[in-house]
DNA sequence: ACTGTTTGGACAACCACGTTGACGATCGTA
DNA sequence: TACGATCGTCAACGTGGTTGTCCAAACAGT
C-alpha cells in the first residue's frame, strides 16, 4: 500500500538541512580540535579551500566566497594570525598582496578532508551509500552553482 | 551499465547542505521582503518558531536554540524593537519576563511557512516529490534530534 | 608623456550574533 | 529567617559581516 504523503510543514526542510550541516561541522571541529587544530572555526575550512593551492588575493577571495573584499581581508588577517595563511607581494602588481596557505593550513585542510570523508562514510553506513549519493545529486540539482563557487579550480578535485 | 561510484570528496556533502540551506533561506527572505517584512533575518524565523504560540522566557528560549540566555535576550531585544515580539511580566514569578509573539510576528511566521511550502513544491517539481521526502527522512535520520529542539511543542505542528 | 579611470588593499565606523563573568532581585526551601 | 538556585541584565569581548572613504598602483587614451 502506498504511504500517504504526510504533512510536511514548510519549516521542516530548511531546518533539517541546517541540522545536517551543523551536525557535520560540529563533528568535524570536535575531531580537528583533537588533532591539533582547536582554533579552526567552521568558516575557516571553506576559506582555506577557496584560497587553494595556488594562492589568491583578498579581493578574489571575497568574490569566491560571495562576501566583500573587506570582510575577506579581515578573515585573512585572522587566519594569518593563527598561522594558517601568509601574505606576500605580487612581483607583477605592487597593489596585489598574494595570500597563500601555510604548511599548517595545508595540514588542517588535509585533516578536514579526511574527517569529512569519514563522516560521510558514517552517513553511508546509516542510510546506505546510494542514499547519500542521491542526496548530493539532488542538492547539486537545486543549489545554484555559483553559490560558494563550486566550480573554482581545486575544489573537489575539479 | 552500473554507474561507477565517482570520487566524492569530503567537502562536497557539507558544502551542498549549506548551499541548499542558503538557497532556501535567501529565496525566503527575498519573498518576505516583498511581502512587508524586509527586516526579518534568517535567524528570526527560527526564533519566532521557538517562542511559539504560548510565549516563553529568554532563558528557556536560549535552551531551545542552544545558545546562552544572554544571547537569547539580545535577540529578543532586536525582535522587540522590530515589533515581532513583546515582553510582559509573569504574574506568578516576578523574576521572569514573558516573551510573546505580536500579531506582526505571527504574520511573518505565517508568511514564512507559506513561502517555504512553495519553495518545497519547487524542489519537488525539480526532483520529484519522493526525492524531497526521502531527503527529509534521511536528514532526520542522521541529524541529532535535539539540535534546535525539533520536538518543541508547536514546531512542525507537533 | 601626461591624464583620467579602474583596481587592490587598508582604515574607520557600524551592525548582528555569539561568548563568559558578574550582579541584583526574586523564589523555594531547609 | 537564612541560604542556594534561578531570571534578567549589564559589561567586555570576539567573530564575521556591511558601507564608505582613501591612497597607491596599474592601465588606457590622447
Amino acid at each position: 500500500m502506498a504511504t500517504p504523503e504526510p504533512e510536511r510543514p514548510g519549516f521542516l526542510l530548511p531546518l533539517l538541512l541546517l541540522a545536517g550541516f551543523r551536525t557535520l561541522i560540529d563533528d568535524l571541529h570536535a575531531e580537528l580540535a583533537r588533532q591539533g587544530h582547536p582554533e579552526l572555526r567552521p568558516l575557516h575550512g571553506f576559506v582555506l579551500q577557496a584560497v587553494g593551492a595556488d594562492g589568491t588575493t583578498a579581493t578574489e577571495l571575497g568574490q569566491r566566497l560571495g562576501i566583500s573584499k573587506q570582510a575577506a581581508g579581515k578573515t585573512v588577517d585572522r587566519l594569518v594570525a593563527l598561522g594558517y595563511l601568509e601574505r606576500g607581494d605580487d612581483p607583477r602588481d605592487a597593489r596585489r598582496k598574494l595570500v597563500r596557505t601555510t604548511p599548517r593550513g595545508l595540514d588542517g585542510l588535509r585533516r578536514s578532508a579526511v574527517v569529512f570523508d569519514r563522516l560521510r562514510q558514517r552517513w553511508a553506513a546509516t542510510l546506505g551509500p546510494d542514499r547519500v549519493t542521491a542526496m548530493e545529486d539532488d542538492l547539486r540539482a537545486v543549489a545554484p552553482a555559483n553559490l560558494f563557487r563550486l566550480d573554482v579550480p581545486g575544489w573537489f578535485g575539479g
